[in-house]
DNA sequence: TTGACAGGCTAACAAAGTTAGCTAATCTGG
DNA sequence: CCAGATTAGCTAACTTTGTTAGCCTGTCAA
């Protein structure tokens, strides 16, 4: 088991505006997070923000990183509830779909565009996959299964499934899929 | 076997306007792909578009449903190729990889943000999904299966997994485990 | 021939990220 | 305790982007 990355270190004004920008995020939408109306969330002037952050995406950057600890520590969590046994893959996947929809603004922009993660603390990504291998046994089935859950949760959060869909049957199927540990 | 539906018939200037977005689209991706640009490849003007698109949405909307309409031929072609037989879920899911790898940015375009299919003929999604159904048998496999399958694009196109994975053999693991009509 | 319409144009706006350069406060080293 | 540096704010302004308004010209049908 890996540790746990350390989050990196932010004045406390950096991270009050991080708590701003995900607060906007989560309520309004990405497209309400801009960077004035950070600023006037803030009672201040846009430029004032780039005292803290180079960048709009740099601000965004962190985000991300906030999101993908709390993933991480989600999942990570779920494996040591298990103590030495395997965690089941249905008990990972909700732990999975549980946390990601609890912030869908934040699980998006953490996983669109090409690489919104540039100096992601390298490990983070690794350490937050990690439940995954731990729970099917092997590189290739852990990644499958990352991918179904990850598939799922945009297709949920973007509401591209029919109305009417019974979701939680879904997940279930795909559980099972990636139970007992079959090889390719 | 649903027949395939329509695509909107278009003016042959509205088809020129969307073969260059598309051209400029796939060769310097999403970001370069805005009014301006787009017009200066037509050698026209960037308010004159608004002639033949009432919104940028509304011309990526036309794209989509050429995107959707080329990955669904794909797919239905698998499930003829295999006559009467069950398609394996291994073919389909080659696939799908391979089409949807084949216009990265028209894929992204497609399922990327929460809505940008708003007037997509109803019909569309349904019936480009359609031989995920009939590869497993029942709709919570299929929709499993489709999100497994929608997950390793979107990871892959957004070069997510670690550098090194044999991804050919991740497809295959998930190829496995929604192989042999298990049932949720 | 006339009038509608199709399809282009220029000028311009608003919203977005961002930069430059100023200033007031606060902290720090001698 | 003061001087200089740092911090964190400000205003003004620039660029890019989508988009609108309003004009003009050619084509084609009544």
């Amino acid at each position: 088991m890996t540790a746990p990355p350390r989050p990196t270190v932010r004045s406390k004004r950096a991270a009050d505006i991080l708590a701003a920008a995900r607060h906007i995020l989560e309520e309004e939408g990405a497209d309400a997070l801009t960077m004035r109306r950070l600023a006037a969330a803030l009672g201040v002037q846009a430029p004032s923000l780039y005292k803290h952050f180079p960048t709009k995406r740099a601000l965004e950057g962190a985000l991300v990183e906030q999101g993908m600890l709390e993933l991480g520590s989600a999942l990570h969590g779920a494996i040591e509830a298990a103590g030495r046994r395997r965690v089941p893959v249905s008990r990972l996947l909700e732990t999975y779909r549980k946390a990601a929809l609890a912030n869908p603004g934040l699980y998006r922009l953490a996983t669109a565009g090409p690489l919104v993660n540039e100096a992601l603390a390298d490990g983070l990504e690794a350490w937050a996959g990690e439940p995954f291998f731990l729970a099917t046994g092997d590189p290739w089935n852990a990644q499958a299964l990352f991918s179904f859950a990850h598939g799922m949760v945009m297709l949920e959060l973007d509401g591209r499934f029919p109305p009417g869909s019974d979701l939680g049957r879904t997940w279930r199927a795909g559980a099972v899929a990636f139970s007992y540990g079959r090889r390719a």
